[in-house]
DNA sequence: ATGAAAGCGCTAACAT
DNA sequence: ATGTTAGCGCTTTCAT
């Protein structure tokens, strides 16, 4: 490929002019922007962007951390960022981390390296004190709400609306619930789900929180579980809706009626749910992907939360 | 950040010596590595990518172009790029076009520019004569089959598997057939869809071919147009799972029975068609994607089919 | 084994 | 308005 020094001679020209006609500075006579212009047209040439993003210190590129890639709500916030970033003419990097903390670290490093000017995690594997350095390198904005004011955050309320989902459970007469989540508790999604749960039921019953569930065959494991329990729980509220399908199928499968014998709470709002007729909490994962993307380029260290709604269907009763 | 100049000094080294402790190169001797590493450490440095990049030539970045991010079909391969790019130490930047030509081009001038070392495309929104040129500045892959020499694929045989499908129908007993399709026949999957309906039912009568389907209420409305027309069709091939799922839903509510009214066949086998079912076209896009990404970093113009099965299940009877 | 120096391709401050 | 030049931070000959 041609270079700037080229296209400057070829034009009878500098260097220098040749970088103000590539970014358009005032200042350059019709007749050698003119002139330059052929150049750049004739050898068919386009700036080194390693180059131009070296000298500039940014390069226009986010970084998306993500634990897997073909979960649905990781997709769908990845989704939002992706919206964003094509309007604005940024570029997004998707980093799977797979929840691999040394992976991860190898991905902020990339803040540091000038790689990328900032950085969105959806989930992560680090502690927040392991993370905060690299706040010096580029913005850092979580799907998350953490009170570090290094950290941006779009962020959905986990709490307050397995809050609702739990009381409007036990408003409709259930004692028994159970619930299912992705990871243990270490995650906060998990922590929080359950301190909601104490907040309306108590204690968690061994049995009641089933881990490890993201997919509808995970669905399927947690329902046998809990179906073929000495006792019966009337209703469960699962951590995504492919998982509620998965307990919706297993529960039918089983001779057990929906709601009458088992009522399911799903959540994501997902097609899979509307086929089914899932009630679900709809965390509008989108949004947060959109807003932490704004958040990342524009106000790096906002707090903004996303409000969930609730959408009622049959599976609930 | 401190760069390579000031490991030097701390270290009492020159540039090159650093350098090579960075690179791992042999014949540096023990004490200057030692003494290098400590000023790395000590200042906590970490060598700027870009001008690695730009003095190398190559990024180990890999492109993908897909022309919307919340389609099952396109996410899934990217999620086969992304398993392997973690695998291999590659990182992968998403590119959406939503079939916009000027985009796409815009995308592939990264490999110009030097961000990228290769491209894969899902999807194009341009015709290979303005792709082409492109690979002359690096390995371009695409998920389709072209007999374009420099281009490697990572392909699906669509018309095969749907002249699988539309005999199978056929055989059973089925004369008027429906299908439904994404874009218009200006794309290459539609195309093949099409030319496997003529050679299996000849002509494709008005009505019988709906375009625009992605999502399930695409479905549902397809199955509108399908169920209330004046002459119903005894099976209808969907382009998807979540739109077969629509149509599923459509057709129940509609009061009609899955399969001896009418018989469905999506594609992808996708958790939704598992729910509900269905008989599925399973393309194997992971793989595709597992593929392309292999194509694309080894391989660049090397051409492999990957193999499609149709899972039976009830919704075909 | 180590260092000096010549780039990689570009931008921008400075001079004219 | 235009050109000269000093970097940006790194790798890699080429000497020694």
């Amino acid at each position: 490929m041609a270079n700037i020094h080229e296209i400057a001679r070829r034009a009878g020209v500098s260097v220098s002019t040749v970088s103000r006609v590539l970014n358009q500075h005032p200042y350059v006579s019709d007749e050698k922007r003119a002139a330059v212009q052929r150049a750049i047209d004739e050898l068919d040439y386009t700036p080194n962007r390693n180059a131009v993003d070296l000298i500039r210190g940014r390069t226009r590129n986010i970084g998306v951390i993500i634990p897997y890639n073909n979960n649905p709500a990781f997709d769908r916030m990845l989704s939002g960022v992706l919206n964003r970033s094509v309007e604005e003419d940024y570029t997004v990097t998707v980093l799977p981390t797979r929840y691999d903390p040394g992976k991860e670290i190898e991905y902020l490093t990339m803040l540091k390296n000038k790689l990328l000017d900032g950085m969105i995690i959806t989930s992560r594997a680090n502690d927040w004190p392991s993370i905060i350095p690299f706040t010096g390198y580029g913005h850092i904005v979580a799907c998350e709400y953490t009170e570090f004011e290094e950290i941006g955050c779009a962020y959905i309320d986990r709490y307050a609306a397995t809050l609702e989902v739990f009381r409007f459970l036990k408003n409709n007469g259930h004692a028994d619930v159970a619930f299912t989540t992705a990871r243990g508790d270490a995650s906060i999604s998990t922590r929080l789900t359950m301190q909601a749960y104490r907040d309306v039921f108590g204690e968690i019953p061994p049995g009641r929180c089933i881990e490890g569930c993201t997919t509808m065959v995970d669905g399927i494991e947690a329902a046998c579980q809990i179906v073929e329990g000495k006792e019966r729980p009337t209703a469960v509220y699962a951590n995504g809706d492919e998982v509620a399908a998965g307990i919706h199928q297993y529960v039918l499968s089983a001779g057990l009626r929906i709601p009458d014998d088992i009522v399911i709470v799903g959540q994501e709002n997902q097609p899979i749910g509307q086929v089914l007729q899932l009630t679900t909490v709809d965390h509008q994962l989108f949004r947060v992907g959109e807003e932490a993307f704004g958040l990342v380029t524009r106000e790096p260290r906002g707090k903004v939360r996303i409000p969930y709604r609730i959408i009622y269907r049959s599976s609930s009763g």
